[in-house]
DNA sequence: TCGCGGGATGATACATCATTACGTTTGATA
DNA sequence: TATCAAACGTAATGATGTATCATCCCGCGA
């Protein structure tokens, strides 16, 4: 088998087809769904992908300067709850923060795994949790619409520095 | 069996018996560890317990009338993080609001189905998601810290009202 | 090509949520 | 009762997120 066991980037990945990955990405769903990735999108879209650290809205504010010019924080929320329909960047409630999404595959659920040392985010296939979540609202009696599941800990390469 | 298939509250259940429940609840938690259940604490659980639905820092202030002063926020989070380390208050991040711990039994994990409708909020019993959760991480070499899962959709009243 | 209509933007202001800082009070206990 | 840490009171500030509205831009039909 090829890569990734683990969902978990790497140290040493090559971050910048992360990137086109992800433009070329949100490109096609926007072509598909007849929607404009403008440039405003765009920007604010490259700057999440920067990082595979969850990352604030007045970060990509500060960091943002398109044109000498220096957005409004709504701006970037409109840009961020776009992308969010869209599916390519995802809220970390627990952050106040936002992280690309980092699988062009499907079949990955709203889990999150997020290291509280370097702050990674990676998105691990959630079917199984998925599923025990479906059990639980089912045995709950309650009409599940979406979940949110965010895993806080140590990511594989901290862990080990941290001397396992 | 008797009462509580659903871990949710239910319309016409004795509430007045869920307040004292949570306080003597937090009493005796307080007596255990030696720590002390101010008159701030006290007050401020009160107003969280006071109802099922996840209720702001700010909504606590306004309805706090605490012998006609007004406290400062400073102290409603205070007496917050305080109960959350006594975990009988859990923080509703998608929401930016808390809510009183519902159950006093063990083993109800950090799983919260949050009501779109009427906003209600239950814990139910998340040892089978928990172990989910915990295989996940084991499986991307992630060194599990904490959790947090926090489901929307329609608890049963509103699901039923929605016409099913 | 003109003009219309809807979505996106620019800009100001404001609303909401949370923390820091620091001096004072309180309560357990030695 | 002297002491010390914990909790409180208060003010200020920081961080995050929305509302509003005039304007701009782009696709599309006359």
């Amino acid at each position: 088998m090829a890569a990734e066991l683990s969902p978990f980037p790497g140290r040493r990945h090559d971050h910048d087809a992360c990137i086109s990955e992800g433009l070329a990405r949100a490109e096609e769903i926007c072509r598909v769904r007849r929607e404009r990735l403008t440039e405003n999108r765009r920007a604010v879209l490259e700057l999440v992908l920067a990082e595979h650290q969850p990352v604030g809205a007045y970060d990509i504010l500060e960091r943002f300067d398109w044109r000498g010019r220096r957005p409004a924080p709504a701006q970037i929320y409109r840009a961020l709850s776009f992308l969010e329909t869209l599916g390519i960047v995802h809220r970390i409630a627990s952050r106040n923060a936002y992280v690309a999404c980092s699988g062009p595959k499907e079949g990955h659920g709203t889990v999150f795994l997020v290291c509280t040392e370097c702050g990674t985010v990676a998105e691990p296939n959630g079917a199984g949790v998925g599923r025990s979540v479906r059990k639980l609202a089912d045995d709950s009696g309650f009409e599940l619409h979406t979940h949110i599941l965010e895993v806080t800990g140590l990511c594989p390469e901290c862990s080990q520095a941290s001397g396992v």
